[in-house]
RNA sequence: GCGGGAUUAACUCAGUGGUAGAGUGUCACCUUGCCAAGGUGAAAGUCGCGAGUUCAAGUCUCGUAUCCCGCUCCA
């Protein structure tokens, strides 16, 4: 029977077991950063490593990248995200709620039936005026006294050269996407790609959110895995079907669980501006309800079409078969990597009861997919006497796997804590072992000794590598 | 940016003006022969920071920093 399962249960789970820390702790640390400890980063690029195998590795249409995070600047105003990146936030003076003037002005507009007036082209001057001008009221207190719209520039700006003056502003990529967009022609080219095929990438992607939180849920320094996958125009819809049944089976197979994940698509009306379709996959996270935690948009050709405007470059495919050109159209499935890691480990912690007789007890228990968890195999003595006799297999499994070796305390404390991090298997070496050459595996999920052949649960040593054989794949 | 809360050992917290505490964890030694919490001992805190009041401040006052939660927002 599983307990309740909590965020700050699983916060500090790990802390103290070394998957995250808050970041620059020794200095009361820094708002919404976090470092991965050492098992959090074998988690995270076990994540990471599942979704290039699977993306990358298996994939007949895709091939990877990894671009820059610092871009010519005129990538981001051919992205829109210059102009666009942005939010006009007012606040009301009297009850000090805040919002966007821009979704003010449009709510008022619906509720009071003005036809004909487009936010978008309003600077922030005119939508004070608008707001002034129509007496517009705070749909939270119903007052008219506002402050002026300040923007909110979401993307980091740094300086390139040991000056800062402006000629030398770039910023940090607030998406991976533009990186993969501006090789597309040079990727079809050298990597001889016929449409369709796809772009994968892994990397970080920085946004000064208003409002990050929920741990690593939302950070502003964050990391994405994104495709991009080029295919004719006409066909982007098959494909978004396509990759998401892909996206939904790569989750399922590493073990969240159907009941845990929901897909939404967005209405019209929530769609940006350059997507056609967008579905988004929602993961039940603790805090919340439900968490976006995977998004799927069909970005049309706007993409290349922006560039090729900006750029004055011809990012047309020539599709050899038809003798025609065309700009392709983009699905796009993006998702964060510490999103998912964090999903990892919501679904897998579990916190079971265990009856023996009339002793009650709770494991804190990951259960990972093998190929996630961050430690393959737990090499435990069952006496501290016995600890140099696992030295051997210790070197033996440590050149395949990510091992970990322990003799302190009693051997039930050994098994709760590689249960508490997720091993898959602890290798047993007790008193008997000397004699006959074998070890006993126990295996985390079942709390059993794996048998060997039937009746019989003792493992020849030299024959552990043939056992882990496979075990950690995905 | 606004509002609220918090800040004492690695963690969770107790401590209402008079010598800095507990449990868990960690480490050492012993014990432990297959599913945690047996013994002995140890390390570990200028009580977020700075002022003030007082004979005396973790405790009262003021300021300040940081974190957390909520709101606005999320390409």
């Amino acid at each position: 029977m599983a307990t309740q399962k909590s965020m700050e249960k699983i916060v500090a789970l790990a802390k103290t077991r070394g998957f995250v820390y808050p970041g620059s702790d020794i200095y009361g640390g820094l708002a919404n950063s976090w470092d991965y400890g050492p098992l959090g980063v074998q988690l995270k690029n076990n994540v990471k490593a599942a979704w290039w195998k699977k993306f990358v590795q298996e994939s007949p249409y895709n091939v990877g990248l990894d671009a820059a995070i610092i871009m010519n600047p005129r990538t981001w105003v051919a992205s829109g995200h210059v102009g666009g990146f942005s939010d006009p936030l007012i606040d009301c003076k009297q009850c000090k709620a805040r919002q966007r003037a821009d979704n003010l002005v449009e709510d008022w507009n619906k509720e009071n039936g003005v036809e004909g007036v487009s936010v978008e082209g309003m600077s922030p001057e005119d939508m004070v005026a608008y707001i002034r001008e129509k007496n517009i009221p705070c749909p939270v207190c119903g007052g008219h006294n506002f402050t002026d719209i300040r923007k909110f520039n979401l993307m980091f700006k740094t300086f390139i050269g040991v000056t800062e003056d402006s000629t030398s502003e770039v910023y940090l990529r607030p998406e991976t996407a533009q990186g993969i967009f501006v090789n597309f022609a040079n990727v079809q080219r050298s990597a001889r790609k016929k449409i369709p095929f796809g772009i994968c990438q892994i990397g970080k992607s920085f946004r000064n959110e208003i409002t990050p939180g929920n741990f690593i849920f939302r950070t502003r320094e964050f990391e994405q895995m994104e495709l991009e996958f080029f295919c004719e125009p006409g066909t982007d819809l098959e494909w978004f079907d396509y990759w998401k049944n892909f996206c939904h089976d790569w989750l399922i197979n590493l073990g969240i669980k159907e009941e845990e994940l929901r897909t939404r698509d967005h209405a019209k009306e929530e769609l940006a501006f350059y997507s056609r379709a967008t579905t988004d996959f929602e993961f039940a996270f603790p805090f919340t309800d439900w968490g976006e935690l995977w998004g799927i948009a069909d970005r049309t050709d706007y993409d290349l079409k922006q560039h090729m405007e900006f750029s004055k470059q011809d990012l047309q495919y020539f599709d050899p078969a038809k003798n025609e050109k065309y700009v392709p159209y983009v699905i796009e499935p993006s998702l964060g990597a510490d999103r998912v890691t964090l999903a990892f480990l919501c679904s897998a912690y579990d916190e079971e009861k265990i009856v023996d007789g009339d002793k009650e007890d709770v494991r804190t228990v990951l259960h990972f997919h093998p190929a996630l968890a961050p430690i393959k195999i737990g090499i435990l003595p069952l006496s501290a006497k016995l600890s140099e006799n696992c030295d051997p297999i210790f070197q033996k499994l440590s050149k395949k796997y990510m091992v970990e070796f322990d003799d302190r305390q009693s051997i039930g404390k050994r098994y709760r804590r590689q249960d508490e991090i997720g091993t898959p298997y602890c290798v047993v070496f007790d008193f008997d072992s000397l004699e006959d050459n074998c070890v006993t595996i126990r295996e985390r999920d079942s709390m059993k000794n794996v048998e060997y052949e039937p009746g019989n649960i003792r493992f020849p040593i030299d024959k552990l590598e043939e056992f882990f054989e496979g075990k950690f794949d995905f």
